[in-house]
DNA sequence: ATAATAATTTAGATTTGTCTAAAAATATTT
DNA sequence: AAATATTTTTAGACAAATCTAAATTATTAT
């Protein structure tokens, strides 16, 4: 495996989360994620291409080649154990992580990774509840569904919250809700569309349909 | 502290080593260093001095300001305690730390470091035995220890021979070595203790466990 | 189907960090 | 102290990664 820079991981990693949801990517979806102009996409895409990394055709749009998923799950995994060592060794809170990580994410010594890997005792999934590729870049799929649409008594993981908001997150800090948390839908009012909810072995408890929409889990495996 | 880029950090960590043993430092010397040509020092020196990070006059050198120093440190602390955090929570052996923690030390998140700090136990030696400055910078300077423990390619300074018979006194005047003399270790050999050591721009040479034995030096960073 | 709009690419500029080759300053030797 | 050698700096070029503004291609609406 090739090293790539800084740079050119950002961008595999962008096409990487984006190509998830959405299949093919195009430029603009990948300049606004990265907050950079259309025109840097493109100049990228061209050396991405040059290097085999992705497929793209002039106005076509983009999306990783199998090389490329390979070098992104590469990414992916260093990210996630860097976070997982943050939150679990450091004492970093779930939402502090990220942002060290997207540094520690490209040294990309592979001794490094895999004996950081074997010291956190190999954790499947990192503080936001997010799969953490194996060494063959091997990953736990799981999908991301709207916690309204979360089957009943499916164990899912809090694993994104749309409304950042202050509002929002004094709620779910009192109610014990971060990313991360797992949790298990037992009934719905069709009333008012609230739930009840557990989470580990505290007590069901009530979320609103308000709350239940900004809050999305991933299940299934 | 603002934040400096990768390239600028190495200069800065190089010109610190460099004139803890020299002083001034040269142009050529750091080119050696950085395996980089003169005229790229020179362009970075121009930076640096643009940023008060060292004082430089064309053709007379350069040393670090105090706020250069400060920075110095801040890169030094974090490379030592990754070196800390390789050998000894994910077992790599003392030789393999350095060229991973060069990468690792880049990442400058304050807290970060700090958080790893606590995590290790605020260890005050790094695997090679070098000291590790504090969140302040602080660091401790120079330390007295026999030449047998001198750690290889450390310039140190020979502070205090304890054996002052005459024989010791002819050997070592027949070497060139005195109290001021500077010395580095190039090799130890375990079947009788002896080592080759550098003494400024001399043709190394060999000394043996018993005149070792005799002779303590001072290192600093 | 054509015009208007939006998305994408191209062309050319900028910054950072590096280089080579030539010029200038300093140091050394005779 | 002059000539020679060494060191350092300058001048100009280049690659990577970005940008702005203009041109091109694709999409949408009439």
């Amino acid at each position: 495996m090739l090293n790539y820079s800084t740079s050119e991981e950002n961008y595999i990693k962008a096409i990487y989360h984006l190509q998830q949801q959405d299949g093919n990517v195009t430029t603009n979806e990948l300049a606004a994620e990265l907050k950079a102009k259309p025109a840097s996409i493109t100049d990228m895409m061209k050396k991405l291409k040059a290097k085999k990394l992705l497929h793209y055709e002039p106005y076509q749009g983009f999306s990783l080649s199998n090389e490329g998923k390979k070098v992104a799950l590469g990414i992916i995994r260093r990210h996630r154990l860097w976070e997982f060592f943050l939150a679990e060794k450091l004492k970093f809170t779930w939402d502090e992580v990220h942002e060290v990580a997207e540094h520690l994410e490209h040294v990309s010594s592979k001794k490094l990774i895999d004996k950081l890997d074997e010291f956190l005792g190999f954790p499947r999934v990192d503080p936001h509840g997010d799969p953490i590729p194996d060494q063959d870049g091997k990953i736990e799929t799981s999908r991301q569904v709207c916690l309204l649409d979360l089957p009943f008594n499916k164990t899912a993981v809090v694993s994104h919250v749309s409304d950042q908001s202050t509002e929002i997150l004094e709620l779910l800090k009192h109610k014990h809700i971060g990313i991360g948390t797992k949790l298990e839908v037992k009934k719905k009012f069709s009333f008012d569309n609230s739930m009840e909810v557990k989470a580990g072995r505290q007590p069901v408890f009530t979320i609103s349909e308000q709350l239940a929409k900004n809050i999305f889990v991933k299940y299934g495996a």
